[in-house]
DNA sequence: GCTGTGCAAATTGTATGCAATTTCGATATC
DNA sequence: GATATCGAAATTGCATACAATTTGCACAGC
């Protein structure tokens, strides 16, 4: 049993700050932790009841994966990505995904399609419905749907990878986001898996790049005036 | 000062887990670690003059970045990548780096260009020399040509995943490559660079394309029984 | 001689204590 | 009233102690 390959995403259950890093990951994801949050590692230790040592490793972690900042001796913030890293990261998926759909189109089964159809028309349900909640459920479907793909295309480096730049574009969407999620993705989702089902590659491909587009303009990444501080100064 | 961005793959010195993990890493790269060996904590520790936290600290980087494993209650062990690890590191790698170079493109200036240059000829005199000492830095080398283009490219994230995959990559070649290194790699990388030089982004995207084909093609990467247990027991 | 059991040594997992650093408020001074 | 300075509280960095687990050897039994 032990022989078999885990994959590199699948927490190991036994390890605890393994198990607390998914869950400030999963927090920070859907906004609950918004970015430049503190986490301490006494907080952190006493809400999981596990001491510092625990969860400075989970805190560790997410640091390792940009989703934390920890600034030494000053302590461990919810990343606050810059509109250049935000630019940084919707690049690297420019790059990487067109060649996980064309990865997935040969290895999707029946059996995944169908799983992709249900967790879309989940996702389409948390877009009608109102409130923070249902928002946060969207966010996080809306992710999945991309993960689905990277772990169908049977990499698992590719798929750590994408771990980190979706869970990051959440960051940099709560922060930049204009419409809160742009909509039209959720239909391009549907395209986009049409399109794999019937095993067009390309236009998959070509869907998948757009559609990144499409969300990184929904941003508004403004340099942000790099000479702000002099800036504020100056006026106030 | 403290306000500039500090690019994710520059240590800080302060940070002394951070400097261990440098030192592994490239003890790991140039194969002066061979792959399975143990690195106990209390080991590193002794090594480095530091308490097992900081030298837990460091490993728990490495296993993060897929160069060391891990297993709990067991110890840490340099990676040994199976075949088909190794395919998904090269699958990856074919996916970023065309990317990179046309990245590297844009923004290359005459000073990088000096530098490559300088760099290539300096893994020219390796390859000429005889000893383990030249075989190490040709590999070293070989693979900073990789991550300087990642750098020129200007994308924080792509280098951080380069980083990752070419240190890999040395694993990879340590146990599986045929020839040692393979001395055509070296001429494509100066054709590579002159492409870049001339703006020919999509020759020059493509010849990096096949020059990792090529190192993978050096590769014997047989199936290895992916039975391999049942088998043994069954004949034995 | 071979196999199985059990104990001891070694190693990792975790908690905790102390030193170093930062933060923030109180107080003194202008 | 605003500002500078000092000191206490809080927080991180690191080392160490102890518990839990694994490993390997020794020894008994066959």
């Amino acid at each position: 049993m032990t022989l078999l390959e885990k994959t590199s995403t699948s927490p190991d259950p036994e390890d605890r700050s393994m198990a607390i890093r998914e869950t400030l990951r999963n927090a920070i994801i859907d906004r609950r932790l918004a970015p430049g949050t503190k986490l301490s590692e006494a907080e952190v230790g006493a809400l999981f009841d596990v001491s510092r040592t625990v969860a400075r490793a989970a805190l560790q972690m997410l640091t390792f994966e940009g989703l934390v900042k920890t600034e030494r001796n000053r302590g461990a913030f919810v990343s606050h990505p810059s509109p250049e890293e935000a630019r940084q990261i919707f690049a690297s998926r420019r790059l990487i995904e067109p060649g996980i759909v064309t990865a997935a189109v040969e290895r999707i089964t029946r059996d995944d399609i169908a799983r992709f159809r249900e967790q879309l028309i989940e996702e389409e349900r948390y877009i009608n419905d109102r409130g923070p909640a249902a928002r946060r459920a969207e966010i996080k479907a809306s992710g999945d749907f991309h993960l689905m793909l990277a772990s169908v295309a049977g990499n698992a480096i590719l798929q750590r990878f994408m771990d980190e730049l979706v869970a990051r574009s959440s960051l940099v969407i709560a922060l930049y986001g204009r419409s809160g999620v742009s909509s039209c993705g959720h239909s391009e989702h549907f395209a986009i898996l049409d399109l794999i089902e019937r095993g067009d590659a390309k236009r998959a491909a070509d869907l998948m790049l757009h559609h990144i587009d499409h969300i990184e303009a929904d941003l508004d990444l403004q340099p942000k005036q790099g000479v702000a501080l002099r800036d504020v100064l100056a006026t106030g």
